[in-house]
DNA sequence: CATTTACTAAACGCTTTCGTACATTAATAA
DNA sequence: TTATTAATGTACGAAAGCGTTTAGTAAATG
């Protein structure tokens, strides 16, 4: 709705008047992902981010339009960080079982972090009223991450390191025994962080039942 | 805080004035529960509620107290319900294969109905407000769900119909992969439920794997 | 009957937030 | 310099919710 908004042209094309504070733009988002996450939606308030932000309420405005992009805009800029995560998962270790639980690992440090825990919970609170960003979401991070697998593994059965399969469900299979029920505790707060150990154990043991399951056919 | 919240005395002594009315009371719940579902935490109003739940702003107050209350009341009320459904969890099914697969059957639906979504969705909302609730839902639920889940194991263990193993996290990797990217993805509102074929292969795939990985000593 | 309790409807004062408007200062380009 | 845009601070009216009060009706007991 503002010019502010849109993409920087500002960098091509030097306007005319004072330009816009990147810092602000930042600062705002940062205050609504602290707020939102002491507290959920119902404690976001424009006046209270553009408190915490130390940044007048018209800027806010100014930079946002409203509360709901507001949201939106802190939720597409966290999925950013995401998407950038996801991108370096590492896929070439040598060997199979070194490739899944160096995958595995960072992939779990990144699932077990509070800006997930907060980004998750903002897209579900969400859900209703911007019904398009749930499955925005859902797809660059959960499904990406879940066919990037799939293409490992797919790559090992070429190779011949796995028995033909389904690869997109044993991926499937393989992030749900990696997390466990650890996702959902931590998005209800009802169970704390996985220690480093526990991690690594859960990851390691969950390529083992994977690579047990499927291992070329011994004499079926 | 206030006499009708505490538990029906009224049943064995019947006390002097109007009876409450149990109506009401589901109505309330029942109304707090629908308006969630359309629309978060933000949404949810006593008055809102009243006015859905057709009764009055006073009478609201009169049985919950107020707004946390309700909520915590509607949370705890669906645990009834949730924990009751856990507890018909078939675990005598003939044959570890289909005992397996029974159970994952009942709980996979249950994990995928809009119900569970919903109080899923209410016990993070309330995490920080409420940080009991989120530990007395998972201790109920999940953790109770996979330990009986690892009795089952277990009991298969003794029999030798699997090798020794960790039950408790073999309970955890069949329940992950049960569930696989469904549980996080209808919880931000990114994927629609699966369909009941669709399910039903995730969920005998997903005990093929464990049966296979933990099979009695092959030749190792 | 009188008493006691549940419930309703309406109104109250209070607070919070919304989104907008106005006047002012800050920074930059022409 | 002047023109232009960014940002601030303050104030405003409108709306909505909170939690309470009051007066009255409904349903049960003694």
């Amino acid at each position: 709705m503002q010019k502010t908004t849109t993409k920087p042209e500002a960098a091509t094309t030097p306007r005319r008047g004072r330009p816009p504070d990147p810092a602000k733009h930042q600062a705002i988002i940062d205050a609504t992902r602290a707020l939102f996450f002491a507290g959920s939606t119902k404690a976001l308030s424009i006046e209270g981010i553009a408190r915490a932000a130390g940044v007048s309420k018209v800027t806010v405005y100014a930079h946002f339009g409203d509360l709901q992009g507001l949201v939106r805009a802190t939720v597409l800029a966290q999925r950013a960080e995401m998407t950038a995560i996801l991108d370096q998962l590492p896929t070439d270790a040598p060997g199979l079982r070194r490739t899944l639980i160096e995958f595995g690992g960072v992939l779990m440090e990144f699932l077990s972090s509070e800006d997930f825990v907060t980004m998750h919970r903002m897209v579900a609170s969400q859900a209703s009223q911007q019904p398009w960003l749930g499955p925005l979401i859902y797809r660059e991070g959960p499904t990406a991450t879940r066919d990037k697998l799939a293409d490992i593994l797919a790559e090992a059965v070429r190779r011949g390191d796995l028995r033909a399969h389904d690869c997109t469900l044993a991926a499937e299979q393989l992030l749900g025994m990696w997390q466990g029920l650890q996702t959902t505790g931590l998005f209800s707060g009802g169970c704390p962080r996985a220690d480093a150990a526990t991690l690594a154990r859960r990851i390691e043991q969950g390529v083992e039942v994977l690579l047990r399951a499927y291992a070329p056919e011994p004499a079926d």
